[in-house]
DNA sequence: TGCCCGATTGTCT
DNA sequence: GACAATCGGGCAT
């Protein structure tokens, strides 16, 4: 709600961004572009609006119905982008609101701890907010989503 | 009811 | 690096 550039800027709630406000650990997807979804993760504690952008994802498993729903081969194009990685894993407005514990639709955590070196920038794509160095990524990973510019 | 623009992407120059 | 594609939400009228 403190985030200039989040649809749940100023405690606005809407038929939209309702699910923003509900307990952290959901789907918020939105339409954007007349063609694309994004699909944000809930994080904040009921009552406040807050979510966060998935940018970006490895393809591990499913690879070959993934490279079916993106109309390409190659790997580093498949989840690169918050769009991309929509389409590949056909998250639409249907999966809004789904909890991500319990649904088909969830975010697992390894099993084996893994070390990685995380590295912030600027976002992308917003134009409110645009100092904030708020999009996080694994320096060393090469399925990250586009970069910006401005470093 | 109308209008502007959006955490994009693929394609063309 | 620039731009079209494409449409619904949010706010102004």
């Amino acid at each position: 709600e403190d985030d200039e550039a989040s649809h749940a800027f100023g405690g606005r709630r809407t038929v939209r961004n309702e699910i923003m406000f509900h307990a952290g650990g959901l789907a918020y997807v939105y339409f954007i572009y007349g063609m694309y979804h994004c699909f944000n993760v809930t994080a904040g504690k009921r009552g406040k609006g807050e979510a966060v952008l998935i940018r970006a994802l490895e393809p591990i498993i499913g690879i070959e119905h993934i490279k079916e729903n993106r109309k390409t081969e190659n790997l580093r194009n498949l989840c690169s982008g918050p769009g991309k990685l929509c389409q590949a894993l056909c998250i639409t407005r249907k999966q809004n609101g789904l909890d991500l514990v319990h649904s088909p639709l969830r975010v697992l955590v390894p099993k084996k701890q893994v070390q990685i070196s995380i590295n912030s920038s600027t976002r992308i794509g917003i134009k409110k907010a645009s100092h904030l160095r708020w999009r996080f990524f694994d320096a060393n990973s090469e399925f990250v989503s586009r970069h910006d510019t401005r470093g």
